[in-house]
DNA sequence: AATTGTCTCAACCGCTAGTCA
DNA sequence: CTGACTAGCGGTTGAGACAAT
């Protein structure tokens, strides 16, 4: 942890040193900056980072207070250990992704790219390395991380309702609920599509009224997350698949999202995971959508090729106006 | 009880990409 | 076209917490 850096010796004022920017804190946040950055996201919402800085009353950067936001103060946050199944999520997901932490904390409700980026260095790293310690490359350590290409069915729902029932979800129900008899939520730019659960269009508007926004959108379904293996080759019955953001086609779903214009081509994700979709046509569990990714394999897949044809991002219910 | 080593994680840094004048 | 500005990402740092000796 960094020391705070003491106001007084990192705040010049303007009355004594004119035409001088005020010297800009950095460090740990204080709860009092916590409560300024807090009070005015809640309050005004998303805009310039700069802007918020100087609005809220904070000597920080923009960028810091982003960061602060993101990885800290949003509301959404979910906090607190790693379950198992989130573990064995990131472990898959990084199999596929690489070091995409921005993209894994997309698939993963209430985590940030931060805090998966350290649980990975600190827990996950070191514990498949114990896994196999004299060969990184040994049976046991790629049973480890390929066992993990495929998910249980069970576990992802597991992994829905756990997301859905999530404290976090309460409390941002406490936030929201004197201002609107629905989540109007800040804008949240970590989450695109992918994270259906919480994303344009879903984001908790059914929950207030009983419903379950994180299972009835489908924590992995409605956006493509996780595609059912129909038996035969790498992906069995039953098990579930979650290809990368890149390999999604978006056009059965109708939807897209303009934000996601990384165009990443895939290109470390040479692993068996190419096989296992390559000559499998595997569907989707999202009632009735099905992604055809015959002949598919993820280094060819050109996101300008996914977006074309694609209509305009429908949702944006969500943005501060 | 004191010291040392290790772990955790918040925050920073540097970089890239996008936007706009 | 160019440069300034901003957002966002991944890598790294460093201080506090905790465990081991």
């Amino acid at each position: 942890m960094r020391k705070p850096d003491s106001p007084a010796k990192n705040t010049t004022t303007a009355n004594n040193n004119t035409g001088a920017v005020n010297k800009l804190r950095k460090g740990l946040w204080s709860p009092e900056e916590d409560d300024k950055l807090v009070k005015y996201m809640l309050s005004n919402g998303q805009g310039c980072w700069s802007d918020v800085a100087r609005n809220a009353g904070l000597q920080r950067c923009g960028k810091s207070c982003r960061l602060r936001w993101i990885n800290y103060l949003r509301p959404d946050l979910k906090r607190g250990a790693f379950s198992p199944q989130e573990e064995e999520l990131i472990i898959h997901l990084h199999s596929v992704l690489g070091n995409r932490w921005s993209q894994i904390a997309a698939r993963l409700p209430g985590r940030t790219d931060n805090e998966i980026k350290n649980f990975w260095n600190s827990t996950i790293k070191k514990r498949l390395k114990n896994a196999s310690p004299n060969n990184s490359e040994s049976p046991e350590t790629k049973e480890a991380v390929s066992g993990l290409a495929t998910l249980n069915e069970h576990e992802i729902m597991a992994m829905c309702m756990e997301s859905s029932t999530s404290s976090s979800t309460s409390s941002v129900r406490a936030m929201y609920n004197n201002a609107s008899d629905r989540y109007d939520p800040l804008p949240l730019p970590c989450f695109g599509y992918g994270m259906p659960s919480y994303g344009p269009g879903n984001y908790f508007h059914d929950s207030v009224g009983g419903g379950n926004a994180g299972v009835e959108s489908g924590l992995f379904g409605s956006h493509g997350m996780v595609i059912e293996g129909g038996g035969g080759g790498l992906i069995g019955e039953g098990e579930l698949y979650v290809p990368p953001l890149e390999s999604i086609s978006l056009e059965d779903n109708g939807m897209t999202n303009n934000n996601n214009n990384n165009n990443n081509n895939g290109n470390d994700n040479n692993n068996d995971m190419n096989k296992a979709i390559s000559g499998n046509s595997v569907g989707g569990n999202n009632n009735g959508n099905y992604w055809e990714v015959e002949n598919m394999r993820m280094g060819e897949w050109e996101l300008d090729d996914l977006m074309k044809d694609v209509p305009p991002f429908a949702f944006l219910d969500f943005q501060v106006e």
